[in-house]
DNA sequence: GTTAGCACTCTCGGGTTGAGAGTGCTAAAC
DNA sequence: GTTTAGCACTCTCAACCCGAGAGTGCTAAC
């Protein structure tokens, strides 16, 4: 497959772009009339079809303009396209909402996520950074009634868990604050193995809250309960790629399941850097019709996680590249700030 | 406006149920074929058109059937709807769900919107109980490394926030933990007003935690950042009142108005028991085509929140109903159980 | 009061048509 | 050899029409 020329893929470029901003087929004509190439539109069509013989364009019947195909997107994305950075202007202002905010794992992922979804224009999914196997930092029991105790957990990563518990007698807050500190004195920057294998001699309800402890971790070193942050889903509805209503709810579909959502994610965005992906090249069913630009941020194996956008494979790739890439260069610093470094 | 004979209210009740089944204008031969009451489809045509007089029935078109108009839905649930219960093996299951899962108001709400959405198949509001200035019950201050301290605050109701705090240098955890009870001391069972009314020498960093306590607090009181949890909006976006696209988009819309949302809700269940209110009657816009179904549950003045259920004009009410109620219950046992009687 | 009968009305799905957009080919011009 | 004008051809899409079907509302008989 020989190399394009300049001018085919000049054209190519703009095949994308007028598709991707007006979601028609473009013609030759059109292509001629609003982004005006030195040269008619009949050698327009030479070159048309010559790039949809490569397999970088389509027909959508015989006698509609072309649109890319995903062969198309993906050389446009890899050697065609212009890079995008956010203006500085916006820059500021976006990590100034960031550390404004409180200083709180949950709180950036929200914030993540509706930076992501305003500026791209389609749905942000966001996981919370996590580690192969969390590690315990500290734990606090607080004292609500005679019957109930609220238990804190912090973990090394920054996540926060909490549970109340029932007791069955009432227990004062100085003994919750003597187990909590017990607690905390002895498996202090511990994974769940770590933990189990220490033996020690613990009282009955310190071995009780022990227990709650490491159920938390274990819950999520199995990432089952792990929530993925999305915002922006009313956006993505509003792409005219949506007026079928099946469409609709069969992404809706997809976006509800949590696990499998998760496990695609961490699949595709595997290492640091932008990730593109573009309609079927995923290879999961039910994303054929959607491309995620993805970047795993954080520290990889100690904590990280993954911030994307999804949308129509008819997207506009630059912005969202250069969104994805600034959102989670700013979690990087924050999680590396986080880690005292 | 006369009253209704007892025939013409069960045609009406028969109406509301078809309709309510199967979405379709019921006209008198449909009526009397799946139904079969003791007289001619043209004595029942003569009674709809009496029901259509009285304002509960209209026409969308001259040859189509009846379907109920809002006075004819209120006049099915205030009068002729059977109560409904849930039978006791699903109660069972749900109470069973409740009590299973750890004591957290906001897994309770989760848990809440996930159970009413599955039972009625419409979509879930939940608000989580909430009094009118809350109470400073309890602090925490953790320390998670030299420049960041992890500050969880606990209140009366239940509601947990936590909140990192930079940290100018570093202090260690016995300090923190001496901070916490000092104010802890001081504050508990208080709320905003008498926390800054109380006059009391305090450290520069004590008085700086302090601040960020009652911020906190104020941000819960002004109901600014107050999540509504929601549910199974996916499956009442199946119903068929949605194949148009636009109302779909409206409805989504509508949910993602956070605030709006919440002090309707509010406005709509303003006491203890379940109200019903049907298409228009909320005087909301936008909410004309919904019902909903909401309850107040929980210690009015003290910390009470909303149940609720939004579906289509054509819910089904008697489910719907004693859905909603019997969760309302079970979340006042919880709060009950909570503020330990 | 109830019922059979019937003309009338309105919707809905299917088929048809014509305008519009765009292609692809050919032959001439550069 | 590349570019261009010209033109026949194809396909979609919206508008329109039409007939079947459902249901009403009236009348006259029971």
């Amino acid at each position: 497959m020989a190399d394009l020329t300049e001018r085919q893929e000049h054209i190519l470029a703009l095949v994308v772009q007028e598709y991707v901003e007006n979601a028609q087929p473009v013609g030759s004509e059109t292509l001629l009339r609003r982004r005006g190439l030195g040269v008619s539109s009949a050698t327009i069509r030479n070159e048309l079809v010559v790039l949809e013989e490569y397999g970088y364009l389509t027909h959508p019947h015989t006698s509609a303009g072309r649109i890319p195909t995903e062969k198309g997107y993906r050389y446009f994305v890899e050697s065609l396209m212009d890079e995008f950075e956010i203006p500085p202007v916006e820059q500021r202002m976006i990590s100034h909402q960031f550390h404004q905010v409180t200083l709180d794992v949950d709180q950036w992922m929200r914030l993540s996520a509706a930076v992501l979804a305003h500026a791209s224009h389609s749905a942000a999914l966001v996981t919370a950074p996590q580690s192969t196997s969390c590690r315990f930092k500290h734990v606090q029991l607080v004292s609500i009634n005679d019957q109930v105790a609220l238990l804190v957990l912090v973990l090394q990563e920054g996540t926060i868990r909490q549970q109340m518990l029932s007791l069955a007698e009432p227990i004062a807050q100085e003994e919750l604050t003597r187990t909590s500190n017990r607690l905390n004195d002895h498996f202090a920057g511990l994974n769940v193995e770590q933990i189990r294998s220490t033996t020690l001699s613990l009282a009955d309800f310190e071995s009780g809250v022990l227990l709650v402890v490491t159920d938390l971790m274990r819950q999520i070193d199995t990432r089952s309960s792990h929530e993925v942050y999305r915002d922006g889903i009313m956006d993505i509805l509003r792409q005219p790629e949506f007026s079928a209503i099946d469409r609709m709810q069969a992404l809706l579909e997809m976006l509800e399941q949590r696990t499998t959502l998760e496990t695609m994610l961490s699949d595709l965005a595997p290492e640091r850097g932008v990730q593109v992906v573009i309609g079927g090249e995923s290879q999961y069913d039910g994303m054929s019709d959607y491309s995620m630009v993805l970047s795993r941020y954080g520290l990889p194996g100690e904590a990280s996680g993954i911030v994307g956008v999804l949308g129509p494979v008819r997207m506009h790739y630059p912005r969202t590249i250069g969104v994805v890439r600034y959102v989670s260069s700013l979690l990087d610093d924050l999680m590396a700030r986080m880690y005292g470094r």
